[in-house]
DNA sequence: TATTGTTATACTCTATAACTATA
DNA sequence: TATAGTTATAGAGTATAACAATA
């Protein structure tokens, strides 16, 4: 970036930079996943009911720091299209287990691979050690309050 | 956090947790400046107005990765409030300067320090090595490419 | 022809409140 | 009473396209 305004105090602000370095990841990962019909919510709900953790809406909700409504709306795209199963918890039945079916865990594995490519993209001025220092950063930043 | 969902691989990943840090920033961010009528976007405007670099609405687009018609809402606002002025380029008359006011500068400052509290609240998990570090990795990913 | 700023529009994201069913 | 999920709605943020003035 050749722009006068790198030089303004602003442009050294951590909160600044970690929005702007989000804000663009983001708008980058949902180009990269607009040929799967997913965005980066729809892609985090997938992935997450493609582990074997099993996650409630409630969990998903905490985790990604949307509003169980948000949720609500998310899974539904989802399930609308076979890619997730919405079950009662039996141990409480006000609880949805929320869990990929086989096409969604396909799909989800395909976005992935294509997210690690846009990743490496976007993180190319960063070497493997300074990336993974950086995770621990951001770690403990987005997990430790 | 004591969700399950933090052993996940998206829990380690680096867009994910840098677009969540972001979020998670702007909003803490944006619930400081409340109080003075601002959001993130209309700070980060009236403070670059309030340098000594006097943006042009263009220059504003592309630093802050905005859409130029998006300004025009931002500057609107601004200008309306008498925080800002705008002054066509005599250079180049279909650029204007944007100029923040002797009450736009004050506002930009006390604006500031709210800010500078709720980073520190933030970032708190970090040593101010471990910070500037931090600082010198998203300026790379943020600015670099 | 290209660029700056403007207007208009549509879509996505975010935030909130009220409701239901279960606990 | 409290919690998980649902519905509805409004406001903020994002993305595009078309246009006027100026270069």
């Amino acid at each position: 970036m050749t722009n006068r305004l790198v030089e303004t105090d602003l442009a050294s602000d951590l909160e600044f930079l970690m929005a702007r370095a989000g804000a663009v990841g983001s708008a980058r990962a949902n180009a990269r996943l607009e040929g799967f019909g997913l965005r980066v919510r729809s892609y985090a709900v997938l992935t997450l009911a493609s582990s074997d953790v099993d996650p409630s809406q409630r969990e998903l909700a905490d985790f990604l720091s949307l509003d169980a409504s948000q949720i609500v709306a998310l899974v539904d795209d989802l399930e609308r299209r076979h890619l997730v199963t919405r079950t009662s918890d039996p141990r409480d039945r006000r609880s949805n287990v929320i869990k990929a079916t086989e096409a969604g865990r396909v799909l989800a594995d395909q976005a992935t691979e294509q997210l690690r490519l846009a990743e490496k993209e976007s993180l190319k001025a960063l070497s493997a050690a300074e990336r993974n220092q950086l995770r621990e950063f951001l770690s403990r930043i987005a997990f430790d309050s």
